[in-house]
DNA sequence: CCTTAGTCCTGCATGC
DNA sequence: TGCATGCAGGACTAAG
């Protein structure tokens, strides 16, 4: 499931983008657009793209006349620039440029989303990007409720870009149980959670991203951190610090993997 | 204000 | 083999 480092490695491959601008534009699925296909058009249709950027979990395109294209992924969704013939059955929603190939969106569970957005109101609920320290650390203590850990890292409003897995992988780092309610977990520990994010995060790009099923880069090839997780979907296997077995729990309805002994209450 | 449950979806794994 | 069931989950909405 595309979380930041995912959504940034197809950010960086669709940079190129800018300066070109979408002259024709096909929706398959009405609800990926939320049923607004003329809307779209209107906005979107021979208006040059400015920048295209990462917010969250959000992939950004801003065009020139101030409007703004929000996708997300959500678990399934990927833009690729060709169509294999499997692909083309989940095709979504296609996108013709003037000067590069067509952009597909191709999503097999129909959650990913688009919408369209004023360039002064862009995603107004979303809390602080995760990739320094000090960021994560100040949002972190700004929250004053008493959730589950696991919870409040997946809150995008208190933080956004971290997921399910890079949450079971920070919280194993930080040696914090994901149960553990926020207001008993002390200072020191939030800080190693804090330091722990960012260089997690950082290390998934540098892998481009953690393939488990569906994730794809703009090229339609997975990442390479799904080599390098410690506990998410490692259950039954040994610890790598303590050789103790991984276990499985859920919080917040959400699969949860953790070492019992390295992350003990 | 809070928390929890339900919703959207399809493919794949499991069990009988 | 075939069919039914359940599970995966990000963000939003409704209910309590």
């Amino acid at each position: 499931m595309p979380e930041l480092p995912e959504v940034e490695t197809v950010v960086r491959e669709l940079r190129h983008l800018s300066g070109d601008q979408f002259d024709s534009l096909k929706v398959h699925w009405f609800k990926t657009v939320g049923g607004e296909e003329k809307l779209f058009k209107s906005k979107l249709l021979n208006k040059p793209i400015t920048r295209v950027f990462r917010r969250g979990k959000y992939i950004c395109f801003s065009f020139a006349n101030k409007v703004i294209l929000t996708i997300h992924l959500r678990m399934t969704g990927k833009l690729i620039f060709s169509l294999s013939e499997k692909d083309q059955k989940h095709c979504r929603v296609e996108f013709g440029l003037k000067k590069n190939k067509a952009l597909y969106f191709v999503d097999i569970r129909k959650f990913g989303r688009m919408q369209l957005w004023e360039e002064d109101h862009l995603l107004p609920d979303l809390g602080p990007e995760p990739l320094e320290k000090d960021v994560v650390y100040n949002a972190l203590l700004e929250y004053k409720g008493k959730k589950e850990i696991k919870k409040v890292l997946l809150d995008q409003k208190i933080l956004v870009g971290v997921g399910n897995i890079y949450a079971d992988e920070a919280l194993f780092q930080a040696k914090i149980n994901p149960n553990s309610k926020f207001d008993r977990i002390s200072k020191k520990r939030i800080a190693a959670l804090s330091d722990a994010i960012p260089k997690i995060l950082r290390a998934s790009i540098n892998n481009m991203g953690t393939t488990l099923s569906d994730y794809r880069t703009t090229k339609n090839i997975g990442g390479e951190n799904q080599n390098y997780l410690k506990v998410y979907g490692q259950t039954g296997l040994p610890c790598v610090v303590c050789d103790s077995t991984i276990k499985r729990l859920i919080v917040g309805g959400r699969s949860t993997h953790y070492c019992p002994v390295c992350q003990k209450k």
